[in-house]
DNA sequence: AATAATTTTTAGATTTGTCTAAATTTATTG
DNA sequence: CAATAAATTTAGACAAATCTAAAAATTATT
């Protein structure tokens, strides 16, 4: 089974909204990809005859278990990507997101399968998403955002959901990063604001909004 | 300006062409690139209209000024993947070339101005051929091939012409590489083979074919 | 120099992924 | 529940890169 660079790239877009919306439409879809909704059917219709997706017109679409593990491939080499710019060519984590999406579209496995060795078969990616592995399994971790951690417990910092560089400059300046150790020592309830407290520093207030973001494993 | 992929490899292939024949025709250049002539006069019509190639119909095409600073970047992008891909993540020189095709038009400057920088801006390609520099300079080096050095000179194999598997495979064999430092004991004008001698090991005899693609600086 | 052979170009068609505009189906709501 | 709104699909068109078949230009040959 080979696919264009396009339709791997709807592909996994319909991955992603199916595990982050409870509803996917071709609407929703055309937006993901920035094309108008009848470009979409037609995708439909051609990854339908590929038997990439479930697609009765008018009434919805879901990826095949195909579908399901090239979307994963997929991700599994933008995330081995990201992390090969970030940790060795230097890379911030917010400049590499458009490069890993050229580069996942390299056809070659042995490289991905070269590449994830000389990484050292990391598990997670420089934003801490998972990294799928060879066989497409996720390797998944118990997650809780700021904003629901429970207090005075140290935690360490997993991932963070919105991957902006206006969030990354932000997460720098209060010296967050993934890998960071801290806890909550308390929330208030007026904003939804947390104190924090990380090794030496002083105690920090971050927003609600910010706690929402920051994902930690206990 | 920008260019598509297959743009890109038009704009190689007559790179490549002009500088190993003496005339480029639309034949020459359609076997290059496994297409019709028909669809190389499309392509250099466009290629005109992008100020890449001179081109007069019935008469003849060459680079532009700008079409070559575009090839030599190309040609700077593969080169340096093909070195990524030997020496840091360990394929054989014969596997890479297929690869490197797809790399190199990932188009992110900033990626090859940090991959040149991690590899420790190498001069050469896993294969002996010069890496442009990031201004499309190209650092030569005056070579000669085994039918061709000096007699009793120690030399150090700077680079292969056939980059078959073949070829490796019976370099491999010699224990013959890149930077391998031998010598030419005598010259058979019967058959055009040669003697060589390299380190300890005891001398050997290569066929005038081996030899014509084996190149050495003095 | 005239004819033959070769090379190159044009004309028109095809595929992929997209579009707009119109038609159809489903959902909402008064 | 019927009419209106929203979502989705069809129909037909376009640009990129290719093709085949035929025409035109160049080059070679007799």
């Amino acid at each position: 089974m080979n696919h264009t660079a396009t339709e791997e790239n709807y592909i996994k877009a319909i991955y992603h909204l199916q595990h982050t919306r409870d509803k996917v439409s071709t609407t929703l879809l055309s937006a993901e990809m920035n094309t108008r909704p009848a470009s979409v059917t037609d995708m439909l219709k051609k990854l339908r005859s590929k038997r990439i997706v479930h697609y009765q017109r008018y009434k919805g679409f879901s990826l095949t278990e195909s579908g399901n593990k090239t979307a994963l491939t997929v991700i599994r080499k933008h995330r081995l990507w990201e992390y090969f710019l970030v940790n060795k060519l230097g890379f911030e984590w917010d400049e590499v997101h458009n490069v890993a999406e050229e580069l996942e579209h390299i056809t070659s496995s042995e490289l991905v399968t070269r590449l994830d060795n000389f990484l050292g078969n990391p598990a997670f990616d420089p934003h801490g998403d998972p990294i799928p592995d060879n066989k497409g399994k996720i390797r998944t971790i118990k997650q809780a955002n700021l904003a629901a951690l429970p207090l005075k417990k140290t935690a360490s910092v997993s991932s963070v959901k919105n991957q902006s560089s206006e969030m990354l400059d932000l997460l720098n300046h209060f010296q967050i990063g993934i890998g960071t150790r801290l806890k909550v020592n308390k929330r208030f309830d007026f904003d939804g604001s947390v104190e924090i407290k990380i090794g030496k520093l002083p105690p920090t207030i971050i927003s609600k909004q910010v706690a929402q973001n920051v994902f930690c494993i206990v």
